[in-house]
RNA sequence: GCCCCGGUAGCUCAGUGGAUAGAGCGGCCGCCUCCUAAGCGGCAGGUCGCCGGUUCGAUUCCGGCCCGGGGCACCA
């Protein structure tokens, strides 16, 4: 609605000009939301803006323009007011449209025409060393949300998982996968500061213990061999270097047992939040591909690979980074970097126009340099958009939590969806923008859970579900809304009801051109608090049968719109409470 | 030191180059013989971190400073 008025208020302005009666060059129209109720249904300060460009006072501006505007179907009338705003009330009319619209095309009101290109939207993407915990639980419902509020919006969107299968902290996990095997047979150990201590470590040891039968076992005491000269670091890479040489190719079997059961894990996790992936890329597949020295050739061929210290280095600060960065560390192994250089690269050759990543706000360094190697690499570094979400900071009894995947002292993802529940964390989640910081009060979450705003916005859906099931038990007719005469619409609750209908659109516009769905949250608040006062203000259902089927048919509109909006967010829209 | 994010009501957070800065929670006062009170109506509560600058107009843009979180690896 917003837009038809813009383009209205661009199409008067072009025909002033062109009548001579303005002069050309003057900015757009910029059409705005006034706070106050007196102040119109929309404003827009153009006459302020653009007088001196026009010559003429803010006041006779905004005078042509209303006298220009005057008898136009979508408005009813204009007010100038206070320095030169142009305040405009919407047509009744306008607003029946949006109401038949929205009843017309149902759940997919809102959708916007198709733009060229495909997205790929890459998010959460944890190391699967461990279960999700909270921090990632923002990750997965801002992406997995901002994912379907593009998809609503008309980009052609792909989700995709980057399992980082490769590294060292994978070989760290199968080390201590393989001591609590190994502990499932009764040894003994002191296990390590630096692997990972979590209690499903030991979980997945007794499943190996399980599946295997001993065939692993190894004499702990020929790997956990101390060295005073190694620091923490050096000393867990000479143990994972000898349990590989005293398994030989079991070593796989361990190494591949840890990585499938937190794959699993991860995958059910996200599945039962209801976050989908159209693909889970492997980083080991990338490196058994060849696809990383692909890159790196390629990237060598750019001649922004240099060589120092018996390391490779990729000339990041051509390319606004602080510092160069290996990419070829000097044992020779590819850095994890490298592989993200491939796995960007591959993105770009597999067609896709916008990459999207959502990273942790703890990455944000990371920037510079893969939109530095791509650039490298001939592609044009806009392409890609890094999203950064920031903490989500937990209290728990009024004190911080610890995030430690290591220590395995942390808050899982699904602890956090067991207690509060999958629609209200998912709202929790996003009711917050990506890149605010965010005090996730365990305790608040928990005990007052009935306050969380999504049941306000539920309860205004299953409302309106049973203001219909009265209907039916009333033994009244289900009305055909397309019958409605929505002139009968004229309190007040229902000309502010329509007018947050029609700014659905608006609102999807602007969240995923800023890839903001917490505007879409926001909004359905607002949306469920007009109905509520609605609700309290009029009757429905003991109504002349004119008044309400056309009261029928305003709720019914809102009950859709609530939904499809619910629906963005991943969240359910139930029809009872 | 450099880089990123934040600092708006008691708390958690929206918001905007404009016209009297909002919501939820918390506090106080009202509203169910009637479609779900998980609701509604009202009241109280603010130097929009501080100081400058640009502008007809700044909480919003720019610069500096203060406070809080995060990052500055041949880890991922």
């Amino acid at each position: 609605m917003k837009h038809a008025l813009a383009a209205l208020f661009q199409d008067t302005v072009t025909t002033l000009v062109a009548q001579g009666r303005l002069p050309a060059g003057l900015p757009a129209p910029e059409i705005a939301r006034p706070r106050q109720d007196g102040h119109g249904d929309f404003a827009t300060n153009f006459a302020l803006a653009a007088a001196k460009a026009a010559g003429r006072t803010p006041r006779a501006l905004a005078e042509e323009l209303k006298g220009a505007l005057d008898g136009s179907p979508l408005i009813e009338r204009i007010e100038i007011a206070g320095p030169g705003f142009l305040n405009v009330f919407v047509a009744s009319s306008a607003f029946h449209e949006v109401v038949r619209a929205i009843l017309r095309e149902k759940e997919a009101y809102g959708r916007l025409a198709s733009r060229p290109g495909k997205t790929l939207i890459e998010f959460v993407s944890a190391n699967p060393n461990g279960p999700l915990h909270v921090g990632h639980g923002r990750g997965a419902a801002y992406g997995d949300s901002l994912a379907r509020l593009l998809a609503c919006a008309g980009h052609a969107v792909e989700r995709e998982y980057y399992v980082n299968d490769a590294g060292r902290q994978m070989d760290i996990l199968a080390l201590s996968v393989w001591l609590r095997y190994m502990e499932a047979f009764g040894a003994k150990i002191v296990f390590p500061e630096t692997g990972y201590r979590g209690a499903y470590v030991a979980d997945i040891g007794r499943a190996l213990a399980g599946a295997e039968g001993d065939a692993l076992q190894r004499p702990i005491a020929d790997i956990l061999i101390a060295n005073p000269d190694l620091d923490a670091d050096a000393l867990m890479d000479a143990w994972i270097a000898r349990l590989k040489e005293a398994l030989g190719a079991q070593y796989r079997v361990v190494h591949g047992f840890g990585l499938d059961a937190m794959l699993a894990d991860i995958k059910d996790d996200l599945a039962a939040f209801g976050v989908r992936y159209d693909r889970w890329y492997s980083e080991r597949g990338l490196v058994e591909s060849g696809a990383v020295d692909r890159a790196l050739a390629r990237l060598r061929a750019s001649g922004e690979v240099y060589e120092k210290d018996g390391a490779q280095w990729f000339r990041a600060t051509h390319y606004g980074d602080e510092k160069d960065r290996v990419v070829v560390r000097e044992n020779g192994v590819a850095t994890y970097f490298a592989s993200d250089i491939a796995y960007h690269l591959e993105k770009c050759e597999r067609g896709f126009s916008d990459l999207i990543d959502i990273w942790g706000a703890d990455h944000h360094g990371y920037v510079p340099r893969v939109k530095g190697a791509l650039a490298a690499l001939g592609e044009n570094p806009d392409r890609l958009q890094v999203l950064l979400v920031q903490f989500a900071i937990l209290y728990r009894g009024g004190e911080r939590a610890q995030m430690s995947t290591r220590s395995g002292d942390f808050v899982t993802l699904r602890e956090l969806r067991a207690e509060v529940g999958n629609d209200a964390a998912r709202f929790f989640y996003v009711l917050r923008k990506s890149e605010q910081h965010m005090d996730f009060d365990l305790d608040l979450a928990k005990s007052q859970s009935n306050d969380n705003p999504v049941y306000y916005v539920q309860y205004a859906h299953a409302r309106i579900c049973s203001v219909f099931r009265q209907l039916s038990e009333r033994g009244l007719p289900l009305p055909d809304h397309a019958q409605a005469d929505l002139i009968m619409l004229d309190t007040p609750q229902e000309r502010v009801l329509q007018r947050t209908l029609g700014r659905f659109v608006d609102v999807i516009e602007e969240a995923a051109a800023a890839r903001e769905p917490h505007q879409i949250a926001y909004y359905l608040r607002e949306l469920a608090g007009d109905l509520h006062a609605y609700y309290n203000a009029q009757a429905f259902l003991t109504v002349d049968p004119p008044l309400r089927d056309a009261r029928l048919a305003l709720i019914a509109a809102a009950r859709q719109v609530l939904a499809n909006g619910l629906g963005l967010l991943g969240v359910s829209a139930p029809e009872a409470m």
